[in-house]
DNA sequence: CCTTGACCTTCCAGTAGGTGGAAGCCTTAT
DNA sequence: ATAAGGCTTCCACCTACTGGAAGGTCAAGG
């Protein structure tokens, strides 16, 4: 297979698998035209990369749980570990957006948004005290 | 004022004021000894950004937002709406990591996570079939 | 006067995870 | 022979910084 019939079978664009490829998360043969060879295993390589990076994992975490995958021995325990970290890194980073979200939402709210030029938005913005930070710490 | 000064009281680092420098979002003088120096302005000016950054607003935002901020014939419903596409993008960042929380969690409830190397987490990666693709592309 | 240390300067490189484009080779069909 | 489409490499760019090197500046102390 070539890069373009694994870019249709997997989704990914072939870019993409270049890149991969350049960062070593998977490893075409080439024929004698220089061009990438992908077998079927390439092929499941680049699908297992393609659901993992849509779940948010990192590269590194890819390159992890590929190692994982392709070990026999391995414990369960560790790819778990990998997931359950990576469910940390995620639930951190909602309660963030989270936490954006209720001070726009807020802010929104109180502003009148007509042509007049009056607007709690920016008086947030542009007066932002410590007692605020803690509130929005707080909340 | 030094950069040193400013970065203390607005809580950014140095390099990042000198960054934001860089890109124009804010314009110290110098003196003659070549050192940037900030008016309170300038303070203001990185205070804003500080903000504005925390709550998530791109620097192409954080632009916009500066403009309408020093322009006194600004209407409130710009700033409204640059405010309320960020919240709709954050929204939608929101709902896609709780779908890969959900799955997450999912995955990591099936798997044992003990020393034996059957693994429901990489199972699911490494057969990602069209129905799961396109629950994915829908969420 | 000299040194030490804390500042400050610029410039270069690297981060994650690609994406876009240019220049040019390969293949296939007509 | 030529055109279309696929493939190659390489380089730059994106966001929003961050780290570090090499070197200039300044105030205090001996």
């Amino acid at each position: 297979m070539n890069i373009g019939d694994v870019a249709r079978l997997s989704g990914l664009p072939a870019k993409t698998i270049r890149y991969y490829e350049d960062v070593g998360l998977v490893k075409p043969l080439r024929s004698t035209n220089g061009y990438r060879t992908f077998r079927e295993s390439d092929l499941h390589t680049l699908a297992f990369l393609g659901r993992a990076r849509s779940l948010g994992f990192s590269m590194e975490d890819c390159r992890n749980l590929l190692e994982l995958y392709s070990d026999r021995n391995r414990a369960s325990a560790d790819v778990k570990q990998i997931a359950q970290e990576h469910l940390e890194r995620i639930d951190l980073k909602i309660a963030e957006l989270k936490d954006m979200r209720s001070t726009l939402i807020q802010l929104i709210r109180q502003c009148a948004g007509d042509h007049r030029p009056d607007c709690p938005i920016l008086a947030d913005l542009s007066f932002a005290p410590e007692g605020k930070k803690k509130l929005k710490q707080a909340g």
